[in-house]
RNA sequence: GCUGGCGUAGCUCAAUCGGUAGAGCAGCUGACUUGUAAUCAGCCGGUUGGGGGUUCAAGUCCCUUCGCCAGCUCCA
């Protein structure tokens, strides 16, 4: 709508009774509430439930955690405060560490600023004076902050006694902030360097409504019950040992079994593909690792051996050893493409802060290949991929995002490579109509790639396919096809993996289900339980039946109450639970209970059979 | 790697001011012979992550080292 000169907009919201409204866009630009329009403007209103609503309202709410840290210490140096999806951090020196105690003072003195109902006023400065006010006040931080910007004038916003630094636009004033709870506390680096002090962070939700906030409360919850570290455990899937090393995954049989199961999957679906199985060795002579780059551009990350006084490095990548099985013969154009596929095991030294259950390991697995291709064919092998990864997806049920990462700083080749890679994925992109997002800087060091980043059950986002393009290494190691004019040419190089690590999918997977797995992937797809000991031969001869059409069951023959045995197989998350007494024994049936659901009723062998037949096959 | 927190039985967790390491579950043995999420009893289980120190006395305090957790940086 269009209001005119001199209306106030916060005045203009009072009077025409609009609920909910925290800031106004005039012309299209966000400014705070508080403003009077020096002309007639076209203004929108913006609803404090709105996407931009709730950033300006959880930005305003770091400002008024600032202003209370500011009160609890006396004296706090500042570095950025945003607003974060789902709440908002600031980073604060106050000269110790801030402890669990602190927060709660810290929210309680939040809670009397919001009562005080503090008008944020918004005011501009040159930015030399603005520089002047932070020196004296010794908050360096900001200062750097401050010398960094290339305005001549800062803005700056005043709520009460604190003033900040700060672009805005913010809510009109602290009584705006209603539903807020500060979550934790931790180290993070000035400027994310790791080489600049480091600052405490403090971290914090907010919401409009109290539902909203609790709701997210009881979100992270649920992702603490999820976690796969903790399920991991419970469904005795792995372990890591303290005696064997970090980010080493320890596999039992159940945990054995899943991967197996994706691993089989994954074999038989790069088959359909075109794709041809190939094992490279897991040493490489050091010598190899120079020309391919990965020793000046991923050494920190390897492991080296020596062996007879000569260098070997544990292969992080299976590209060199698919270049090899190329590289073993004279290649024409008409054998190209060359998928190479294999379940590499690879080797990563992670720092040792970043190893986190099966999601950051030092040793995975890859679903690994390498596509060699004339140029002529990139276009259709990235289209090739990207429905790959459509299809695996959607047998899993994951929707996904797409992103191009383009050359980073730390990075071989020449810019008219990198141009020609990155300008072949964006196109495999915008000929299939994909949506994607572009992030500078983030490719590999060997060539730009589209990263897949799928969504779980509970909305989370997780990395996990990456299509790689490269011209690259084609050239360091002189890779060859003769073309249909006789001549060598070049073969460009695709590097992709579906799932990525086999290890990550797994966590993301036991997340995704909370243990739950569908029966086509349960490490245990059924247990019978035997009633009373009485019962035992034929739960015996049903386990043997099932077993021989290939399932995976379990017997039960812990000596307990059937209540008991159902309660172990119901926390174990098994899928079917087959119940046999007198009733069955006599009329040769199972009774079927559902995990989660319960008792499904009697059936015979072979219609249960057909039933679990069915729901493998659904994969769902 | 960095900042902070935390390491107690296979698992989940107790142990006041520094004063005899304890419970539930799991496991084992026995009794019971079970009809859809925990039957009862007994037993076993620990150099309190490792090493060093302070003390009459250390799970508890100090140092060191390893690991885990949260976040930062980095990443499949």
């Amino acid at each position: 709508m269009v209001l005119p000169k001199g209306t106030n907009l916060l005045e203009y919201a009072k009077k025409n009774k609009l609920k909910d409204i925290i800031a106004a866009k005039v012309d299209g630009k966000l400014v705070d509430l508080n403003t009077t329009l020096e002309d007639d403007k076209e203004v929108e209103f913006v609803d404090i439930n709105s996407e931009e609503g709730l950033e300006i309202l959880r930005h305003s709410a770091a400002h008024i955690m600032a202003q209370a840290v500011e009160h609890v210490f006396g004296k706090a140096k500042f570095g950025v405060g945003p607003a974060i999806e789902n709440g908002f951090y600031y980073d604060i020196d106050v000269g110790r560490t801030i402890t669990e105690e602190d927060l709660k003072k810290i929210e309680k003195e939040m809670k009397k600023i919001v009562g005080a109902n503090y008008k944020f006023e918004r005011r501009e400065l040159p930015k030399e004076e603005t520089i002047k006010i932070f020196k004296e006040k010794g908050d360096e931080y900001k200062v750097e902050i401050l010398n960094d910007i290339d305005e001549e004038t800062v803005s700056l916003y005043q709520q009460g006694d604190f003033l900040d630094l700060c672009r805005g636009p913010h809510i009109p004033s602290t009584g705006y902030l209603k539903h807020f709870k500060l979550l934790n506390v931790a180290g993070a680096y000035f400027k994310g360097d790791e080489k600049r002090p480091m600052l405490q962070r403090i971290y914090g939700a907010a919401f409009s409504t109290k539902e909203a906030l609790d709701k997210y409360l009881k979100f992270l919850e649920e992702v603490k019950k999820r976690d796969h570290r903790k399920l991991g455990k419970q469904l005795d899937l792995f372990s890591i040992s303290d005696e064997v090393g970090p980010g080493l995954i320890i596999w039992h049989p159940k945990g054995a079994m899943l991967r197996y199961l994706i691993e089989e999957f994954e074999r038989q679906e790069h088959l359909k593909k075109g794709y041809e199985f190939v094992k490279g060795p897991e040493i490489l002579r050091t010598e190899l690792w120079k020309r391919s780059g990965h020793y000046d551009h991923y050494r920190e990350n390897m492991y080296f051996t020596e062996i007879d006084g000569q260098s070997f490095g544990i292969k992080p990548m299976n590209c060199l050893g698919h270049i090899q099985v190329y590289k073993s013969k004279k290649r024409s154009y008409k054998e190209l493409p060359k998928r190479y596929f294999e379940l590499g095991v690879v080797h990563r030294h992670e720092k040792s802060g970043v190893l986190h259950g099966l999601l950051r390991v030092r040793e995975f697995t890859q679903d690994d290949a390498h596509i060699f291709c004339r140029p002529d064919q990139l276009n259709d092998e990235i289209i090739g991929v990207l429905d790959f990864v459509q299809d695996v997806m959607g047998i899993f049920n994951f929707d996904y995002e797409l992103e191009i990462s383009t050359r980073p700083e730390n990075s071989i080749g020449s810019d008219e490579q990198w141009d020609l890679a990155t300008n072949a994925l964006i196109n495999a992109l915008e000929n299939t109509g994909r949506k994607y997002d572009i992030n500078e800087g983030d490719g590999a060091f060997y060539g730009p790639k589209i990263d897949v980043k799928l969504k779980d059950a509970i909305g989370r986002k997780w990395q996990c396919a990456t299509i790689q393009c490269d011209f690259t290494l084609p050239e360091r190691f002189n890779l060859t096809y003769i073309d249909e004019d006789g001549k060598e040419k070049q073969p460009v190089m695709v590097h992709r993996v579906i799932l990525g690590s086999i290890e990550r999918f797994i966590a993301i997977l036991i997340e995704n289900y909370e243990g739950n797995f569908p029966l086509w992937i349960a490490p245990v797809q059924a247990r019978v339980i035997p009633v009373s000991i009485k019962h035992e031969d034929y739960a015996k001869k049903v386990y043997g039946e099932l077993k021989d059409k290939g399932f995976r069951v379990e017997l039960e023959d812990r000596n307990e109450t059937l209540g008991k045995k159902i309660r172990f197989a119901e926390v174990d998350k098994v899928p079917y639970i087959l119940i046999v007494g007198d009733k069955e024994v006599e009329s040769n049936t199972v009774s079927v209970r559902k995990r989660k659901e319960g008792d499904l009723g009697c059936m015979n062998i072979d219609s249960l059979v057909e039933k679990l037949n069915q729901e493998v096959r659904s994969r769902r």
